[in-house]
DNA sequence: TTGTAGGCGTTATCAT
DNA sequence: ATGATAACGCCTACAA
C-alpha cells in the first residue's frame, strides 16, 4: 500500500510502512472509549441494544479514529456480506450500463453493495469472475443470458448461490430469469419487415458464439421468413461482426456489394444499425427509399439518428430493477422462483419502408 | 449469506437452505488430500514451493470439491486483497464506461480485480462508497474529479490508500491525477468559435455542483470570451441541465426562445449537443447555417449525427489505462507521483460554421 | 446493558 | 518439502 524502497531515509528506518499500524480496529475503538469490543460491535450493528449514552461516546471515537470495519473480518465472522455481484459482457454497451444502474439503485435502497465484473463475452473469463465473486462472498449474482460453461453452473449450484439470468426469457430454459424473448421479439419485427414486401434480407448480427441473445435474434428472423414461405438459406444474407458503429458501417457496405442488393438490412442491435445508417448516407443510398434498416434495443441514438430508427424497445431499467427484486426475495428465502417475461414493443419509426417496387 | 428470520423451520422442513454446510474449506481439501492446510495454501499461492506430485493430488481435490478460497479470510490473513476500487458518477455515461473498461483490462493483466461503485454525482454517497471500498480492502482507488467532501479525503489520507483522480488535470491541484485540462480545452474550442465571428453564445452545461469538470468547461468559455474582449455576463446565456439527449433538446429550445438568438450553442458534452442538434432539426433551424453547435468528449455519436459534431476529442481509454498504471506503480512503491496531462484535440467537423452575417 | 471468549478460513512463521 | 500454530479483525452466544 505504500512505497517500500523509496523512502531510503538514512538511519532509523522510520518504519517504512507506518500507515498500516494506524488502521484502527474495533479494539482500538473499544479501548479508547473504555468499553469492550462487543459493545462497539453492537453500536455498529444493533445500536438499539446499547444504551444511548455509551453509544454516543463510542460513535464519537469511531468518528475521531475514522474507524471502518474490516470487511473481510466481518464477512468471516458474520458469514454474510450484504454484497451482490453482477457480471456483464461489457460496460461499453449502453444497454447493460443502464440496466445495471437500475439494478444498483434498487440494491442500494436495501443496503446492499454491488460488485461489477465484466467478462468481455468470454465464458472462461466469466467463470473466473463468478468464482471471484463467490469467493468475495457475494450473496447473490446477476448474470446475462444462459450461455456459460458447465463448470460455471456447477460452481453456482454447489454453493447454492442465488442467481438470476437477465436480458433473456427463454421459455425452454428452466433457470430463473428475467427478460424478454429475443427470438419472438425479432420474429415480430421481421414479420413487419416482410409485411412491407421485403424479400431479400440482409442481417448484421453481433457475434453469436457465447451469446444466446444474438443467436435468438437471428433465429427470430429465420422463423419469420419460414412462416412467410421464404428460405433463410437462400434469401437471408448474414454478416456477423463485433460491436460498434464503425463495424455496423463496414458490414452494411459489404452487404450492399451483393447483387441483387437486399432491400432491407436488419441489425442485431441499434448501434450496428446506426452504423449501417451512417454508411448508407455516406454511400448516397436513400433510407428507407432504396434500403430499409432496422435495429434492436431502442437505446437513445435510435431516436436521435435521422431518419429515426425502427427498432424494438426493451425495458432495460425494468429488467435491472426486477432482477434486484428477484434476488432480494430469493435471499430472504421467499420462493419467487418464477421467471418473468417483460414485454417488448416494436417501434415503427422512419427507417423501415416498403420494399422498392412494391405497389 | 443467509436469512435470519425467514427460516423459522419448526421441525425438519427440509432445510430450505442446506448449502452453507457444504462450502468446502482449506481444511476439507487438506484432509481429503492427506496433507496439511499449509500445503494446500502453498499449492494455491506459491505452487513452485511444493513438489509436483503432491501438488497434483491437491489440485485434483480442489477440483473435485469445487473449492474456492474465502476472500475475507484471505484478506484478513494476507492483509492485501489484489482489489482496486473505482467510483464513477454514473455508469450511464459512455465516457466513464469506456475509460473504466480500459482501466479494468489493464488491471486484469496484472491479476487484480476491480470493484466499481457509482455515486450518482452525490459527494455524500461517494463518501460512503469510498468507505465501503476501503472496508472491502481495496488496495487503491480511482476517483473522478477533485470535488468531494473533506471527510472523503481524510478517510483516504488516514488509511494512506493510494488513489488517483482521473478525467481531469488541474495545474492548481496538487493531487495525483491523470486527465486533461477541461478549462483549457474548452477555452480552445471557444476560441475557435469566436474566430468564426460568433458573439452571442448559448451554453448548455451539465450540472456544476459537485462536478469540477463541468465548472471548468464553463470557465473555459468565459476565459475565451474575456480574451476576445467580450463580457460573459452579457453575451453568454447559460442553461444548466441534467444529462441526456432529451435534456439537451429542451435546453436548446429554451435558448432559441431568446431575442436575439445566440448564433452558437456550445454544450458541455456530446450527448447534450446531440440533443440540441436533434431539436434544431425538429425546429427547422439550419445547422450550422443559422446556429452552430459544439460538443465535448467526442464519443461515437459525435460522428454519427448529421451534420457531424464539432467537438473536443478526449482520450478516454488512455486515461483508464494510464490510471491503472499509476495506481499499480504506486502500490508497488514506485514513486510515480507526477500527475499526467493527456492531450485533447479539437475536432472541427460540420456543426460549427461562421456566424450568420459574417463576411 | 455490558463483558468474556471462542471461532470464522487463511496465511505466514517456525520447526521438523 | 511439509506440518503445527499463532495471528488477522470481527461477531455472537453466553455469562455477569
Amino acid at each position: 500500500m505504500i512505497s517500500d524502497d523509496q523512502n531510503a531515509d538514512g538511519s532509523d528506518p522510520a518504519s517504512p510502512r507506518s500507515q498500516d499500524d494506524m488502521v484502527p480496529t474495533l479494539e482500538d475503538v473499544a479501548r479508547r472509549a473504555g468499553v469492550s469490543t462487543a459493545t462497539v460491535s453492537r453500536c455498529l450493528n444493533t445500536p438499539e441494544r446499547v444504551v444511548s449514552d455509551t453509544r454516543k461516546r463510542v460513535m464519537k471515537v469511531v468518528q475521531e479514529l475514522g474507524y471502518a470495519p474490516n470487511f473481510g473480518a466481518r464477512a468471516l465472522a458474520a458469514r454474510r456480506t450484504n454484497t451482490f455481484g453482477a457480471i456483464i459482457p461489457t460496460m461499453e454497451n449502453a444497454i447493460f450500463a443502464r440496466g445495471l444502474q437500475a439494478f444498483q439503485e434498487e440494491l442500494g435502497l436495501n443496503g446492499i453493495t454491488l460488485l461489477v465484473a465484466s467478462s468481455s463475452y468470454s465464458p472462461e473469463l466469466e467463470e473466473a469472475q463468478i468464482s471471484a465473486l463467490i469467493a468475495r462472498g457475494a450473496d447473490a449474482l446477476l448474470l446475462i443470458g444462459h450461455d456459460r460453461t458447465r463448470q460455471s453452473y456447477a460452481l453456482l449450484d454447489r454453493r447454492n448461490i442465488p442467481y438470476v439470468v437477465a436480458w433473456v426469457f427463454d421459455p425452454e430454459m428452466p433457470r430463473l430469469s428475467i427478460g424478454f424473448d429475443n427470438r419472438k421479439a425479432m420474429q415480430g419485427l421481421a414479420a413487419q419487415v416482410l409485411a412491407e414486401g421485403h424479400r431479400r434480407i440482409g442481417f448484421i448480427s453481433a457475434e453469436r458464439t457465447g451469446n444466446d441473445r444474438a443467436r435468438d435474434r437471428y433465429k427470430g428472423v429465420c422463423d419469420a421468413m419460414r412462416a412467410a414461405g421464404l428460405d433463410p438459406d437462400a434469401d437471408l444474407q448474414l454478416i456477423e461482426t463485433e460491436y460498434g458503429i464503425g463495424k455496423g458501417a463496414q458490414a452494411f457496405e459489404k452487404l450492399m456489394a451483393a447483387t441483387p442488393r437486399p432491400t432491407v438490412v436488419m441489425c442485431g442491435n441499434d448501434v450496428l444499425a446506426a452504423g449501417a445508417l451512417s454508411q448508407a448516407r455516406r454511400m448516397g443510398i436513400a433510407v428507407p427509399g432504396e434500403v430499409s434498416i432496422t435495429g434492436f434495443d431502442d437505446v437513445e441514438i435510435a431516436e436521435l439518428v435521422s431518419p429515426a430508427l425502427t427498432t424494438v424497445h426493451v425495458p432495460h431499467r425494468e429488467m435491472g430493477r426486477g432482477a434486484a427484486r428477484l434476488l432480494l426475495a430469493l435471499r430472504a428465502g421467499e420462493g419467487t422462483r418464477e421467471s418473468v417475461e417483460l414485454p417488448v414493443e416494436i417501434r415503427l419509426r422512419e427507417t423501415l419502408g416498403p420494399a422498392p417496387g412494391t405497389a
